[in-house]
DNA sequence: AATTGCCATTGGTCGGGCCATCTGATAATC
DNA sequence: GATTATCAGATGGCCCGACCAATGGCAATT
């Protein structure tokens, strides 16, 4: 008897346009919930088929979709296997973090520990590198944060989109890449539906913005690095609801290794 | 004439064991050499399937993962349109550097501008958070390392995994992911190829690991911290054949942003 | 006890078909 | 003439049924 656990999950119809997307997800979503463990296999191909309701194409179009994650491995008859979360593409760290409209604070914190260290670095590299084009650019983001009339994520996305800019300006593709990915992560609608909740701004973030440039226009390269980093530190506390780049909490010291 | 250099471009018959990992991995590579530009539409489902001789079907498979890299986008009763690379997902970022068998030394050293950064921090986490069985298990892949029987190959894997340990015992399962991920580009094989050329070997590392270990065991944190950033440094360089978070280049700085 | 050969299971591929949606050209309208 | 409504073709999404190919376990054999 194979993964007995298993046997119980229910699948729903998929309902969202493409079939394949919906099934991606909820299989996704089952083996991050860990209803299906590291070593585990799948069910079939045809069951999952039978258990979803849909066509076999439709579950393999998704389980494909599972590979290029890195979160299954399919072997010709044998079947389809699941491998360690570690092992799986940094793209899963969005749903990992707001699975099921929850949110994973402690991997949260993991994760911010890590892009602390990324954007404070790229914060530096953008200043050194900065051009005229890029100011002119810049202060039209900030004014569009700044604009009181919009909705708030609007105004939140413009603060993502300055986030993006200053990687572009750094000239190195990685953080540009990098950037992004954060970006859609921040844009998460678990996420949106917090900043509502707690009310959030990203006002703070205008006249941090505004004190890095005036650093830069008046020839201070340190201190436009220093209100650039503190944006970005805002940007990142105001976009998730809590402190960004904490201290290590004792959970992080409990080893986790991959099974 | 929707992308008229395209027409010309011949793909070969898939020979892999599965077909759609083939006809995913040379539209990947097309696009990744700019033969589709961002905003261009791949060719048909139907006329792919008949370049490629296979069955729509197999194609369909490729698009899929093609998508969930971010590399393009399928809209119903439109075509399948290439997105900006810097869109895409960093698992792309390997392929990217290591295409066709040559490296981009470019995108290479802006990868490294980034990750020197990670492995620095990582480095200070790991020694703040390590205990003694860690200590032992680094022995043992220290002894695998300076083993001279072994194969020039299997010593470097010691090496990269030398690298997952230390992001393992920083406990934070980002770092382990990032981790993962990278030695799975330190292992491909155009670097294992590069490598081989220039005759590379992992033992500098080796003197590097034992005086980090003596500095923990002495009590020195600090020292022991130093030791490890410069062992993971070094890492890197034997890795790529090429010094590993250097200064930039000219080169970097021009403006790179997405079209 | 070890080896060999067989077979059910399971993923991989195929061919054909139909539906849903978008785009662009055409026709109708003002 | 400009605008709007309509329509047909193109294209991706999904389904069905079938067969192939690899794997792993079981049974027969040695």
């Amino acid at each position: 008897m194979m993964a007995p656990i298993v046997g119980v999950r229910v699948f729903r119809p998929p309902q969202r346009r493409r079939l394949h997307e919906d099934v991606a997800e909820q299989l996704r979503d089952a083996i991050l919930e860990n209803h299906y463990r590291a070593g585990d296999k799948l069910p079939p191909e045809r069951e999952l088929a039978e258990r979803f309701g849909v066509n076999r194409t439709s579950i393999r179009e998704a389980i494909k979709t599972l590979e290029s994650w890195g979160l299954v491995v399919a072997r010709q008859g044998d079947g389809i296997i699941v491998q360690p979360l570690v092992e799986a593409s940094l793209d899963l760290i969005g749903p990992m973090i707001f699975r099921q409209g929850r949110i994973d604070t402690a991997l949260l914190r993991e994760m911010q520990e890590v892009v602390s260290v990324v954007l404070y670095e790229m914060a530096r590299a953008a200043v050194e590198r900065l051009k005229q084009e890029h100011l002119r650019e810049l202060k039209e983001w900030r004014n569009r944060l700044a604009d009181p009339s919009l909705p708030r994520e609007e105004r939140f996305a413009a603060a993502r989109a300055i986030m993006v800019l200053v990687a572009d300006i750094t000239g190195n593709r990685v953080w540009q890449m990098v950037a992004r990915r954060l970006r859609n992560m921040l844009a998460s609608a678990p996420l949106q539906k917090t900043r509502e909740r707690l009310q959030l701004d990203p006002s703070p973030l205008v006249g941090l913005i505004d004190s890095c440039v005036d650093a830069v226009e008046a020839g201070k390269p340190k201190e436009a690095v220093a209100r650039l980093r503190e944006a970005l530190r805002v940007l990142g506390e105001s976009s998730v609801g809590m402190p960004f780049g904490t201290a290590i909490t004792p959970s992080l010291l409990r080893r986790r290794r991959s099974t």
